[in-house]
DNA sequence: TGTACTATACCGACTAGGCGGTATGGTGCA
DNA sequence: TGCACCATACCGCCTAGTCGGTATAGTACA
Protein backbone atom coordinates (compact mmCIF):
# COMPACT_ATOMS: atom_id res chain seq x y z
CA UNK A 1 0.00 0.00 0.00
CA UNK A 2 2.02 2.94 1.31
CA UNK A 3 0.02 5.73 0.18
CA UNK A 4 2.59 8.30 1.18
CA UNK A 5 2.74 9.62 -2.33
CA UNK A 6 0.56 12.85 -0.97
CA UNK A 7 -0.24 12.49 2.68
CA UNK A 8 -3.54 14.30 3.15
CA UNK A 9 -3.66 16.65 5.98
CA UNK A 10 -6.56 14.19 7.75
CA UNK A 11 -3.61 11.21 7.10
CA UNK A 12 -1.04 12.79 8.81
CA UNK A 13 -3.34 14.03 11.76
CA UNK A 14 -4.50 10.53 11.94
CA UNK A 15 -0.95 8.87 11.84
CA UNK A 16 -0.27 11.91 14.64
CA UNK A 17 -2.99 10.82 16.90
CA UNK A 18 -2.17 7.37 16.53
CA UNK A 19 1.18 7.89 18.24
CA UNK A 20 0.36 10.27 20.60
CA UNK A 21 -2.69 8.81 21.47
CA UNK A 22 -0.84 5.13 21.86
CA UNK A 23 1.72 6.86 24.18
CA UNK A 24 0.30 9.05 26.65
CA UNK A 25 -3.76 7.69 26.45
CA UNK A 26 -6.74 9.66 25.18
CA UNK A 27 -7.17 12.33 28.03
CA UNK A 28 -3.86 13.49 27.89
CA UNK A 29 -3.14 13.75 24.19
CA UNK A 30 -3.95 17.22 23.39
CA UNK A 31 -5.21 18.00 20.27
CA UNK A 32 -2.70 20.72 20.14
CA UNK A 33 0.03 17.96 20.19
CA UNK A 34 -1.45 15.76 18.39
CA UNK A 35 -1.71 19.02 15.07
CA UNK A 36 2.05 19.69 16.02
CA UNK A 37 3.06 16.01 15.30
CA UNK A 38 0.99 15.92 12.40
CA UNK A 39 2.57 19.45 11.08
CA UNK A 40 -1.02 20.75 10.66
CA UNK A 41 -2.42 23.42 11.78
CA UNK A 42 -5.72 23.58 14.29
CA UNK A 43 -7.86 24.86 11.50
CA UNK A 44 -7.09 21.87 9.45
CA UNK A 45 -8.03 19.48 12.69
CA UNK A 46 -11.42 21.02 12.90
CA UNK A 47 -11.95 21.06 9.35
CA UNK A 48 -11.67 17.06 9.31
CA UNK A 49 -13.33 16.08 12.81
CA UNK A 50 -15.81 18.07 14.65
CA UNK A 51 -14.19 17.49 17.83
CA UNK A 52 -11.52 15.49 19.52
CA UNK A 53 -14.29 12.09 20.25
CA UNK A 54 -14.78 12.40 16.56
CA UNK A 55 -11.10 11.80 15.54
CA UNK A 56 -10.73 9.07 18.17
CA UNK A 57 -13.55 7.13 16.63
CA UNK A 58 -11.86 8.36 13.30
CA UNK A 59 -8.29 6.72 15.02
CA UNK A 60 -10.30 3.80 15.94
CA UNK A 61 -11.42 2.77 12.35
CA UNK A 62 -7.92 3.62 10.88
CA UNK A 63 -5.77 1.92 12.81
CA UNK A 64 -8.43 -1.27 12.76
CA UNK A 65 -7.99 -0.93 8.74
CA UNK A 66 -4.61 -0.76 8.49
CA UNK A 67 -4.14 -3.81 10.67
CA UNK A 68 -6.63 -5.67 8.65
CA UNK A 69 -4.51 -4.96 5.82
CA UNK A 70 -1.35 -5.64 7.49
CA UNK A 71 -2.94 -9.07 8.81
CA UNK A 72 -4.62 -9.98 5.05
CA UNK A 73 -1.12 -9.06 3.82
CA UNK A 74 1.14 -11.32 6.20
CA UNK A 75 2.33 -14.73 4.42
CA UNK A 76 0.82 -16.86 7.45
CA UNK A 77 -2.97 -16.41 5.29
CA UNK A 78 -1.64 -18.72 2.79
CA UNK A 79 -0.86 -21.57 5.16
CA UNK A 80 -3.28 -23.98 3.94
CA UNK A 81 -3.57 -25.98 7.37
CA UNK A 82 -6.26 -23.90 9.79
CA UNK A 83 -4.03 -25.11 13.04
CA UNK A 84 -0.81 -23.90 11.81
CA UNK A 85 -2.64 -20.75 10.13
CA UNK A 86 -3.30 -20.27 13.98
CA UNK A 87 0.13 -20.84 15.54
CA UNK A 88 1.73 -18.63 12.74
CA UNK A 89 -0.79 -15.90 13.50
CA UNK A 90 -0.04 -16.10 17.18
CA UNK A 91 3.86 -16.34 16.20
CA UNK A 92 3.35 -13.51 14.00
CA UNK A 93 1.58 -11.17 17.19
CA UNK A 94 5.20 -12.08 18.79
CA UNK A 95 7.18 -11.24 16.10
CA UNK A 96 5.62 -7.76 16.43
CA UNK A 97 6.78 -7.08 19.15
CA UNK A 98 9.49 -4.58 18.06
CA UNK A 99 10.70 -1.22 18.51
CA UNK A 100 8.87 1.63 20.74
CA UNK A 101 5.54 -0.05 22.83
CA UNK A 102 3.95 3.01 20.40
CA UNK A 103 4.80 1.04 18.07
CA UNK A 104 3.01 -2.63 18.32
CA UNK A 105 0.48 -1.47 21.37
CA UNK A 106 -3.28 -1.70 20.33
CA UNK A 107 -5.03 2.00 20.46
CA UNK A 108 -7.94 -0.03 20.94
CA UNK A 109 -7.56 -1.64 24.02
CA UNK A 110 -5.30 1.71 25.03
CA UNK A 111 -8.49 3.93 24.32
CA UNK A 112 -11.13 1.55 25.74
CA UNK A 113 -9.63 1.52 29.21
CA UNK A 114 -9.96 4.99 30.06
CA UNK A 115 -13.76 6.01 27.94
CA UNK A 116 -15.33 2.90 28.57
CA UNK A 117 -17.27 4.96 31.00
CA UNK A 118 -17.23 8.73 29.72
CA UNK A 119 -17.39 8.09 26.18
CA UNK A 120 -19.93 5.35 25.15
CA UNK A 121 -19.25 6.29 21.72
CA UNK A 122 -15.32 5.11 21.72
CA UNK A 123 -16.15 2.55 23.57
CA UNK A 124 -18.16 0.95 20.81
CA UNK A 125 -15.72 1.98 18.01
CA UNK A 126 -13.24 0.40 19.99
CA UNK A 127 -15.27 -2.92 21.10
CA UNK A 128 -16.14 -3.00 16.88
CA UNK A 129 -12.75 -3.38 15.80
CA UNK A 130 -11.77 -5.48 18.83
CA UNK A 131 -14.10 -7.70 17.51
CA UNK A 132 -13.81 -7.61 13.75
CA UNK A 133 -10.07 -8.53 14.54
CA UNK A 134 -11.11 -11.12 16.79
CA UNK A 135 -13.78 -12.53 14.01
CA UNK A 136 -11.16 -12.80 11.49
CA UNK A 137 -9.25 -15.41 13.71
CA UNK A 138 -12.10 -17.14 14.29
CA UNK A 139 -12.37 -18.42 11.08
CA UNK A 140 -9.01 -19.67 11.62
CA UNK A 141 -10.07 -21.24 14.62
CA UNK A 142 -13.39 -22.70 13.87
CA UNK A 143 -11.89 -24.41 10.40
CA UNK A 144 -8.80 -25.65 13.29
CA UNK A 145 -11.64 -26.60 15.88
CA UNK A 146 -13.70 -28.87 13.03
CA UNK A 147 -10.20 -30.89 11.48
CA UNK A 148 -8.39 -31.01 14.73
CA UNK A 149 -10.44 -30.53 18.20
CA UNK A 150 -14.09 -31.41 17.25
CA UNK A 151 -15.35 -31.82 20.56
CA UNK A 152 -13.54 -28.74 22.49
CA UNK A 153 -15.86 -27.22 24.71
CA UNK A 154 -15.21 -23.90 23.68
CA UNK A 155 -16.12 -22.26 20.75
CA UNK A 156 -14.13 -20.54 18.30
CA UNK A 157 -15.45 -17.43 19.05
CA UNK A 158 -14.65 -17.86 23.30
CA UNK A 159 -11.30 -18.66 22.09
CA UNK A 160 -10.24 -15.68 19.93
CA UNK A 161 -10.96 -13.41 22.39
CA UNK A 162 -9.62 -15.13 24.88
CA UNK A 163 -6.49 -14.43 22.03
CA UNK A 164 -6.75 -11.02 22.23
CA UNK A 165 -7.50 -10.86 26.19
CA UNK A 166 -3.82 -12.23 26.37
CA UNK A 167 -2.33 -9.83 23.96
CA UNK A 168 -3.91 -6.53 25.62
CA UNK A 169 -2.71 -7.76 28.96
CA UNK A 170 0.68 -8.96 27.16
CA UNK A 171 0.66 -5.17 26.39
CA UNK A 172 -0.16 -3.95 29.96
CA UNK A 173 2.35 -6.20 32.04
CA UNK A 174 5.20 -5.29 29.06
CA UNK A 175 4.83 -1.43 29.56
CA UNK A 176 4.35 -1.50 33.01
CA UNK A 177 7.95 -3.48 33.48
CA UNK A 178 9.24 -1.34 30.30
CA UNK A 179 10.39 -4.62 28.93
CA UNK A 180 8.63 -6.28 25.47
CA UNK A 181 9.93 -9.52 26.42
CA UNK A 182 7.47 -9.83 29.25
CA UNK A 183 4.94 -9.65 26.40
CA UNK A 184 6.67 -12.49 24.64
CA UNK A 185 6.40 -14.59 27.20
CA UNK A 186 2.78 -14.29 27.91
CA UNK A 187 1.96 -15.18 23.82
CA UNK A 188 4.52 -17.97 24.49
CA UNK A 189 1.99 -19.47 26.96
CA UNK A 190 -0.67 -19.13 24.85
CA UNK A 191 0.57 -20.51 21.86
CA UNK A 192 1.45 -23.31 24.15
CA UNK A 193 -2.66 -23.75 25.48
CA UNK A 194 -3.43 -23.89 21.67
CA UNK A 195 -1.01 -26.25 21.01
CA UNK A 196 -2.67 -28.40 23.58
CA UNK A 197 -6.56 -27.38 22.72
CA UNK A 198 -5.65 -28.50 18.66
CA UNK A 199 -3.74 -31.84 19.60
CA UNK A 200 -1.36 -32.67 16.35
CA UNK A 201 -1.72 -36.12 15.44
CA UNK A 202 1.91 -35.96 13.47
CA UNK A 203 3.30 -35.26 16.69
CA UNK A 204 1.60 -38.13 18.86
CA UNK B 1 -9.90 -4.98 60.06
CA UNK B 2 -12.64 -2.64 59.32
CA UNK B 3 -11.28 0.63 61.04
CA UNK B 4 -14.16 2.48 59.46
CA UNK B 5 -14.93 3.68 62.75
CA UNK B 6 -13.20 7.42 62.14
CA UNK B 7 -11.89 7.57 58.48
CA UNK B 8 -9.53 10.52 58.29
CA UNK B 9 -9.45 12.28 55.27
CA UNK B 10 -6.39 10.43 53.55
CA UNK B 11 -8.36 7.26 53.89
CA UNK B 12 -11.35 8.88 51.74
CA UNK B 13 -8.94 10.60 49.53
CA UNK B 14 -7.75 6.96 48.51
CA UNK B 15 -10.92 5.33 48.39
CA UNK B 16 -12.30 8.34 46.30
CA UNK B 17 -9.18 7.89 43.86
CA UNK B 18 -9.56 4.27 43.28
CA UNK B 19 -13.32 4.96 42.45
CA UNK B 20 -12.60 7.95 40.06
CA UNK B 21 -9.18 6.70 38.36
CA UNK B 22 -10.97 3.22 37.74
CA UNK B 23 -13.62 4.41 36.09
CA UNK B 24 -12.30 7.59 34.03
CA UNK B 25 -8.50 6.92 34.06
CA UNK B 26 -5.57 8.48 35.74
CA UNK B 27 -5.74 11.89 33.39
CA UNK B 28 -9.07 12.58 32.98
CA UNK B 29 -9.64 12.21 36.69
CA UNK B 30 -9.30 15.48 38.32
CA UNK B 31 -8.21 16.41 42.22
CA UNK B 32 -11.37 18.45 42.28
CA UNK B 33 -13.59 15.14 41.76
CA UNK B 34 -11.80 13.25 43.92
CA UNK B 35 -12.49 15.90 46.82
CA UNK B 36 -16.16 15.73 45.79
CA UNK B 37 -16.31 12.48 46.28
CA UNK B 38 -14.02 11.81 49.34
CA UNK B 39 -16.12 14.89 50.66
CA UNK B 40 -12.50 16.23 51.78
CA UNK B 41 -11.33 20.08 51.10
CA UNK B 42 -9.03 20.67 48.28
CA UNK B 43 -6.61 22.45 50.80
CA UNK B 44 -7.27 18.69 53.01
CA UNK B 45 -5.90 16.92 49.70
CA UNK B 46 -3.12 18.67 49.58
CA UNK B 47 -1.73 18.01 53.16
CA UNK B 48 -1.76 14.80 52.45
CA UNK B 49 -0.34 14.56 48.91
CA UNK B 50 2.21 17.22 47.46
CA UNK B 51 0.77 16.69 43.71
CA UNK B 52 -1.94 14.62 41.62
CA UNK B 53 0.78 11.92 41.29
CA UNK B 54 1.79 11.49 44.82
CA UNK B 55 -1.28 10.53 44.95
CA UNK B 56 -1.54 8.13 42.46
CA UNK B 57 1.70 6.04 43.51
CA UNK B 58 -0.11 6.44 47.24
CA UNK B 59 -3.26 4.96 45.44
CA UNK B 60 -1.25 2.41 44.03
CA UNK B 61 0.14 1.40 47.23
CA UNK B 62 -3.10 1.34 48.60
CA UNK B 63 -5.03 -0.65 45.97
CA UNK B 64 -2.39 -3.23 46.08
CA UNK B 65 -2.27 -3.51 49.93
CA UNK B 66 -5.70 -4.12 50.02
CA UNK B 67 -5.85 -6.69 47.26
CA UNK B 68 -3.41 -8.76 48.83
CA UNK B 69 -5.10 -8.86 52.50
CA UNK B 70 -8.45 -9.86 50.69
CA UNK B 71 -6.51 -12.83 49.18
CA UNK B 72 -4.74 -13.84 52.24
CA UNK B 73 -8.00 -13.88 53.68
CA UNK B 74 -9.81 -16.28 51.53
CA UNK B 75 -10.81 -19.63 52.27
CA UNK B 76 -8.92 -20.45 48.88
CA UNK B 77 -5.69 -20.00 51.14
CA UNK B 78 -5.81 -23.00 53.33
CA UNK B 79 -6.47 -25.60 50.23
CA UNK B 80 -3.33 -28.23 51.52
CA UNK B 81 -3.07 -29.18 47.76
CA UNK B 82 -1.03 -26.36 45.64
CA UNK B 83 -2.57 -27.39 42.04
CA UNK B 84 -6.00 -27.03 43.91
CA UNK B 85 -4.86 -23.70 45.14
CA UNK B 86 -3.99 -21.85 42.13
CA UNK B 87 -7.35 -23.59 40.43
CA UNK B 88 -9.30 -21.97 43.41
CA UNK B 89 -7.60 -18.62 42.70
CA UNK B 90 -8.21 -18.20 39.45
CA UNK B 91 -11.83 -19.35 40.34
CA UNK B 92 -12.05 -16.68 43.05
CA UNK B 93 -10.60 -14.40 40.30
CA UNK B 94 -13.82 -14.96 38.02
CA UNK B 95 -16.15 -15.00 41.00
CA UNK B 96 -15.00 -11.39 41.84
CA UNK B 97 -16.51 -10.41 38.41
CA UNK B 98 -19.48 -8.66 40.25
CA UNK B 99 -20.66 -5.12 40.28
CA UNK B 100 -19.50 -2.07 38.47
CA UNK B 101 -16.43 -2.01 36.65
CA UNK B 102 -14.69 0.31 39.14
CA UNK B 103 -15.64 -2.41 41.76
CA UNK B 104 -13.30 -5.26 40.12
CA UNK B 105 -11.05 -3.88 37.33
CA UNK B 106 -7.48 -3.33 38.49
CA UNK B 107 -6.11 0.49 39.10
CA UNK B 108 -2.68 -0.58 38.42
CA UNK B 109 -3.39 -1.97 34.67
CA UNK B 110 -5.85 1.08 34.07
CA UNK B 111 -3.27 3.67 34.85
CA UNK B 112 -0.06 2.06 33.50
CA UNK B 113 -1.58 2.47 30.45
CA UNK B 114 -1.67 5.42 30.21
CA UNK B 115 0.86 6.63 32.42
CA UNK B 116 3.92 4.42 31.43
CA UNK B 117 5.66 6.89 29.00
CA UNK B 118 4.71 10.21 30.69
CA UNK B 119 5.29 9.10 34.53
CA UNK B 120 7.84 6.40 35.53
CA UNK B 121 7.15 6.84 39.15
CA UNK B 122 3.53 5.90 38.35
CA UNK B 123 4.65 3.10 36.21
CA UNK B 124 7.32 2.18 38.68
CA UNK B 125 4.49 1.70 41.70
CA UNK B 126 2.39 -0.16 39.12
CA UNK B 127 4.86 -2.52 38.24
CA UNK B 128 6.05 -3.15 41.52
CA UNK B 129 2.59 -4.10 43.00
CA UNK B 130 1.72 -5.91 39.95
CA UNK B 131 4.86 -8.23 40.79
CA UNK B 132 3.91 -8.70 44.37
CA UNK B 133 0.85 -10.08 43.84
CA UNK B 134 2.37 -11.86 40.92
CA UNK B 135 4.80 -13.45 43.17
CA UNK B 136 2.37 -14.52 45.56
CA UNK B 137 0.52 -16.32 42.80
CA UNK B 138 4.02 -17.75 41.81
CA UNK B 139 4.90 -19.07 44.99
CA UNK B 140 1.28 -21.92 44.75
CA UNK B 141 2.35 -22.00 41.15
CA UNK B 142 6.39 -23.36 41.92
CA UNK B 143 4.72 -25.79 44.28
CA UNK B 144 2.41 -27.23 42.08
CA UNK B 145 5.05 -27.36 39.66
CA UNK B 146 7.41 -29.38 41.80
CA UNK B 147 4.22 -31.83 42.42
CA UNK B 148 2.45 -31.76 39.33
CA UNK B 149 4.65 -30.63 36.34
CA UNK B 150 8.10 -30.33 37.62
CA UNK B 151 9.59 -31.22 34.15
CA UNK B 152 7.34 -28.51 32.88
CA UNK B 153 9.10 -25.91 29.98
CA UNK B 154 7.66 -22.75 31.97
CA UNK B 155 8.62 -21.38 35.37
CA UNK B 156 6.21 -20.33 37.60
CA UNK B 157 7.52 -16.67 37.62
CA UNK B 158 6.27 -16.61 33.98
CA UNK B 159 3.01 -18.27 34.38
CA UNK B 160 2.36 -16.14 37.16
CA UNK B 161 3.02 -13.51 34.59
CA UNK B 162 0.35 -14.83 32.39
CA UNK B 163 -2.15 -14.93 34.79
CA UNK B 164 -2.12 -11.67 35.29
CA UNK B 165 -1.86 -10.78 31.61
CA UNK B 166 -5.14 -12.76 31.13
CA UNK B 167 -6.89 -10.95 33.72
CA UNK B 168 -5.78 -7.62 33.05
CA UNK B 169 -6.73 -8.47 28.86
CA UNK B 170 -10.11 -9.99 30.01
CA UNK B 171 -10.87 -6.45 32.11
CA UNK B 172 -10.16 -4.48 28.44
CA UNK B 173 -12.11 -6.76 26.91
CA UNK B 174 -14.81 -6.97 29.12
CA UNK B 175 -15.14 -3.04 29.38
CA UNK B 176 -14.88 -2.76 25.65
CA UNK B 177 -18.19 -4.88 25.03
CA UNK B 178 -19.52 -3.69 28.18
CA UNK B 179 -20.01 -7.26 29.41
CA UNK B 180 -18.10 -8.79 32.51
CA UNK B 181 -19.27 -12.23 31.29
CA UNK B 182 -16.73 -11.88 28.66
CA UNK B 183 -14.15 -11.79 31.30
CA UNK B 184 -15.13 -14.73 33.22
CA UNK B 185 -14.86 -16.43 29.80
CA UNK B 186 -11.52 -15.96 29.42
CA UNK B 187 -10.72 -16.40 32.82
CA UNK B 188 -12.13 -19.70 32.18
CA UNK B 189 -9.38 -20.54 29.42
CA UNK B 190 -6.95 -19.67 31.41
CA UNK B 191 -8.13 -22.59 33.76
CA UNK B 192 -8.37 -24.77 31.34
CA UNK B 193 -4.54 -24.29 30.27
CA UNK B 194 -3.86 -24.45 33.93
CA UNK B 195 -5.28 -27.87 34.34
CA UNK B 196 -3.85 -29.18 31.22
CA UNK B 197 -0.38 -28.06 32.33
CA UNK B 198 -0.91 -29.60 36.06
CA UNK B 199 -1.87 -32.84 35.03
CA UNK B 200 -4.31 -34.65 37.65
CA UNK B 201 -3.67 -38.23 38.80
CA UNK B 202 -6.77 -38.81 40.05
CA UNK B 203 -8.92 -37.73 36.92
CA UNK B 204 -6.43 -40.19 34.21
C1' DT C 1 -5.09 24.29 87.19
C1' DG C 2 -4.39 27.84 83.80
C1' DT C 3 -2.02 29.82 80.08
C1' DA C 4 1.04 30.38 76.36
C1' DC C 5 2.92 28.07 72.55
C1' DT C 6 3.30 24.68 68.83
C1' DA C 7 1.95 21.10 65.62
C1' DT C 8 -1.31 18.95 62.92
C1' DA C 9 -5.62 18.59 60.33
C1' DC C 10 -8.37 20.85 57.49
C1' DC C 11 -10.72 24.56 54.70
C1' DG C 12 -12.07 27.22 50.34
C1' DA C 13 -11.16 31.35 47.58
C1' DC C 14 -7.90 32.33 44.26
C1' DT C 15 -4.41 32.27 40.32
C1' DA C 16 -1.96 31.27 36.17
C1' DG C 17 -1.78 28.50 32.53
C1' DG C 18 -3.48 25.03 29.41
C1' DC C 19 -7.46 23.08 27.26
C1' DG C 20 -10.98 22.20 23.44
C1' DG C 21 -13.16 24.67 20.32
C1' DT C 22 -14.35 29.02 17.25
C1' DA C 23 -13.98 33.02 14.14
C1' DT C 24 -11.98 34.96 10.51
C1' DG C 25 -9.34 35.35 6.73
C1' DG C 26 -5.99 33.68 3.16
C1' DT C 27 -4.68 30.62 -0.80
C1' DG C 28 -4.93 27.60 -4.75
C1' DC C 29 -7.58 25.37 -8.03
C1' DA C 30 -11.97 24.48 -10.90
C1' DT D 1 -16.32 33.52 -8.62
C1' DG D 2 -16.86 29.86 -5.61
C1' DC D 3 -15.30 26.27 -2.80
C1' DA D 4 -12.20 23.11 -0.42
C1' DC D 5 -8.42 23.47 2.39
C1' DC D 6 -5.55 25.49 5.64
C1' DA D 7 -3.52 29.15 8.97
C1' DT D 8 -3.69 32.18 13.05
C1' DA D 9 -5.59 34.69 16.63
C1' DC D 10 -8.53 34.26 20.00
C1' DC D 11 -12.20 32.83 23.67
C1' DG D 12 -14.07 30.96 27.84
C1' DC D 13 -13.75 27.24 30.77
C1' DC D 14 -11.41 24.07 33.53
C1' DT D 15 -7.20 22.51 35.56
C1' DA D 16 -3.57 21.63 39.15
C1' DG D 17 -1.69 23.85 42.55
C1' DT D 18 -1.24 28.03 46.16
C1' DC D 19 -2.12 30.65 50.09
C1' DG D 20 -3.90 32.64 54.13
C1' DG D 21 -6.42 31.16 57.47
C1' DT D 22 -9.22 28.34 61.39
C1' DA D 23 -10.02 24.50 64.65
C1' DT D 24 -8.30 21.26 67.76
C1' DA D 25 -5.32 19.01 70.62
C1' DG D 26 -1.05 18.24 72.91
C1' DT D 27 2.97 20.12 75.72
C1' DA D 28 5.71 23.12 78.91
C1' DC D 29 5.79 25.57 82.73
C1' DA D 30 4.40 28.52 86.74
Amino acid sequence: MTTTAKPSAKTKVLDAALAVIRTKGYAAATVDEICRVAGVSKGSFFHYFVDKEALAIAAAEYFSMGAAAMFDAAPYRKEPDARARVLRYVDLRAALLRGDFADFTCLLGTMVQETYATHPAIREACDQHIRLHADDVAQDLEAAKRTYAPDAPWTAGSMALFTQAVIQGAFILAKAHDDPAVAAECIAHLRRYLETQFPDPAHH
